[in-house]
DNA sequence: AGCCTGACTTTGT
DNA sequence: GACAAAGCCAGGC
């Protein structure tokens, strides 16, 4: 499935560097990600990509897995348990403090989780590029 | 300053 | 369709 061929209006969103970094402290790259990761609606989830193609540089997906490494450090709390790689797949459960507390978060939200992997990924997936793009 | 790493994704073989 | 390689760019050393 190929639900992410949209035809974005806006496919870059250069503002995060130029218009930001101008002010002061410059918001930063992850501060976009931790933004968007907090509107992921409950039950439902993400992938890295879109996250980056919202922002702008959508092969920047590495980074918003980055940022989501310290994610846990910021506060309020990040919902990363509903990041997950394009697959579905649970990519970055080892980073959570123990490895199943990723699983457990997202079936707490009624979102079946198996072999490491989400059931019914498209159906819940959620695009910002999308939901928030107008 | 330069090199290495990474919770990814896309593209080429 | 599986595997390899390369972009991507912020942070740490």
């Amino acid at each position: 499935m190929k639900i992410r061929e949209t035809s974005p209006k806006k496919k870059h969103i250069n503002q995060s560097r130029s218009n930001l970094s101008e002010k002061k402290s410059s918001y930063s790259f992850f501060e976009n990600v931790y933004e968007v990761a907090r509107l992921i609606p409950k039950g439902r989830v993400t992938s890295y990509g879109a996250i980056a193609k919202y922002l702008g540089s959508g092969k920047s997906a590495r980074m918003v897995g980055y940022a989501m490494n310290a994610a846990h450090l910021q506060v309020p709390p990040i919902p990363a348990h509903r990041v997950l790689n394009r697959n579905g797949m649970l990519t970055g459960k080892h980073h959570f403090a123990p490895p199943d507390l990723m699983q457990k978060l997202l079936e707490k939200e009624g979102i079946k989780v198996s072999e490491d992997t989400v059931q019914k990924f498209d159906k819940i997936y959620w695009d910002p590029a999308i939901e928030l793009a107008i």
